[in-house]
DNA sequence: AATAAATCTGCGAAACTATGCAGATATGCA
DNA sequence: TGCATATCTGCATAGTTTCGCAGATTTATT
């Protein structure tokens, strides 16, 4: 069996478990902290048994793994570089954000660990 | 609107069009040449048709950007970087491949690169 | 003009994903 | 124990994507 398909299918499978933008929020919201569910429902605006599927989504495919702490379920990134890994692709992005240059990365980064609207 | 919502939802968009098997293998074997239909889809083993369909969609989402000479219709990257950026993407995957080192993302890229089975 | 090669388009069936809601667990506190 | 809080699970419905095939285009060749 060609490897390069296996590769392929692993890789799509993980590019498909981020291609959510609940997710990819979800995901840059836990950039540098572990949250729990109820915080990451408030400041996604997301009802909370959406938001907990999500991440359960994220953590069988061991993208964020769960601490927890009496009632509270604390999440956090396993490999915290995909963050700034799902951001480096905006590069890829034709000129479809308008108000932020596509080049500049660092920008947007800076945006999501900001509190900036 | 939060830009940060605008910025995810452009971000899971690009993630979906990547997220298919046949589209990451199209974008890499068009990694370092220009390739038409036919040949791309006797490389992946897969009907034409296919192989057209995902190329406009990746058309659409201005990943590739076709040429056309005579009959033959030759795609190309149009950010070559992408190619790049989908394999670093394997640094997420735990353990899945077996006989790859996950943590040995150059190995894999020079899979890719080679004509190796 | 007729034919063949290369590629594209359209369409229905099957497979998959997302969403909203209701109810189940589990934990802490009075 | 009983109640409130935090989170999870399951299910039905709606929506999207993929797939295979048939037919339509476009261009080169004879």
């Amino acid at each position: 069996m060609p490897s390069r398909m296996v590769v392929a299918r692993e890789l799509g499978e993980i590019f498909k478990i981020i291609a959510h933008p609940d997710r990819i929020r979800l995901i840059e919201e836990l950039r540098g902290e572990e949250k729990d569910v109820n915080t990451l429902a408030e400041s996604l605006g997301l009802p909370g048994p959406r938001v907990s599927q999500h991440l359960s989504l994220l953590r069988a495919h061991r993208i964020v793994d769960e601490r927890r702490d009496g009632r509270h379920h604390y999440y956090h990134l396993i490999q915290p570089e995909i963050a700034d890994w799902i951001v480096d692709g905006l590069s890829f992005i034709e000129g479809k954000l308008a108000g932020i240059s596509t080049s500049n990365i660092k920008a947007v980064r800076r945006l999501w660990a900001s509190d900036a609207p």
